[in-house]
DNA sequence: TAAATAATATAATTTTTCAGTAAAGTCAAA
DNA sequence: TTTGACTTTACTGAAAAATTATATTATTTA
């Protein structure tokens, strides 16, 4: 059970850009974004495909171009962001499918013991997705910075 | 972010036994499991090899042995069963080891934005763990009970 | 006590998923 | 018109997960 590095980079991403953007007036580049965070650019490419596509980034073209938030920080939470790279969030197939366990043996969920485990791990998902849905980019944001000050000061 | 079929097969081999112990008099075996919920024996061992480790179950050799459940079914819960046979709930590596990222490329997570991320991803498993250890081995069989019975009216 | 049963232990194999890379193309602004 | 940036698709290697295989040891029962 892990959050895969597509989710993690997502909002690693995002954090970068809430905090490098000027008012979200100056576009950022995913150049930069790769830099910053020592993820390939062709890789961040394929996450802010599916961010954009989730409308949580918009972009614009050309020399000077880049990507900007599409929202407001506090209008976008963390949810948004992984379910847009990584899909709904779902601890077992049969959740989603009603049915179907695996792709290559489609055979059906036809054991009741899995329905007792299906009824906890619907419970599970909901308040993992409650979570995330509570917790916004702006928080992100804040908790990044005060992370910061703290390791200024230490010094 | 999957549950992995290990933990969902130990639970399913939970529920069976729960459901099939006449008083935890008789112990049930692997044979007896795998034909029922349709896991390989072989597969089956090596969970119940993890769930004897961790107490869960006690077993006896030989002809007519198999397994017991080591304490009542309200003593044991998911959390228990799951932990047992995938280890800690981790959703992201330096939550446990507090740096590494990959085991290949022993990468520090020196980025401050995941400090923030890791804030999260603590909320969630301590979130995830609770709703675990406070759903026992009992409910889950009277869930499927319950389920059981329903099937039998609808016909 | 031999044959059958069932757990124990380890190793090997197969399958699936994930992470990352590569390439070729499209579009917009300077 | 050229640069810089986004778009899309396909591919590859590695790791993890799932499954199978092979012995071995302990009990019971005929």
């Amino acid at each position: 059970m892990k959050l895969s590095t597509r989710g993690r980079y997502a909002l690693r991403a995002m954090i970068d850009l809430v905090q490098n953007q000027y008012n979200n007036l100056m576009p950022i580049s995913l150049r930069d974004i790769s830099k910053r965070q020592e993820i390939s650019r062709q890789y961040l490419e394929q996450l802010f495909n599916k961010l954009k596509k989730a409308d949580l980034v918009k972009s614009t073209r050309g020399a000077g171009g880049g990507y900007l938030l599409a929202k407001e920080a506090n209008k976008i939470n963390a949810g948004d962001i992984i379910r847009a790279v990584e899909g709904p969030i779902v601890l077992a197939d049969c959740i989603l499918t009603g049915r179907k366990i695996k792709k290559s043996t489609p055979k059906k969920c036809n054991k009741v013991e899995d329905c007792a485990i299906r009824v906890l791990l619907e419970l599970i998902t909901q308040k993992i997705n409650q979570t995330l849905d509570t917790t916004s980019l702006q928080d992100l944001g804040r908790i990044t910075q005060n992370i910061k000050k703290e390791q200024k000061d230490e010094r």
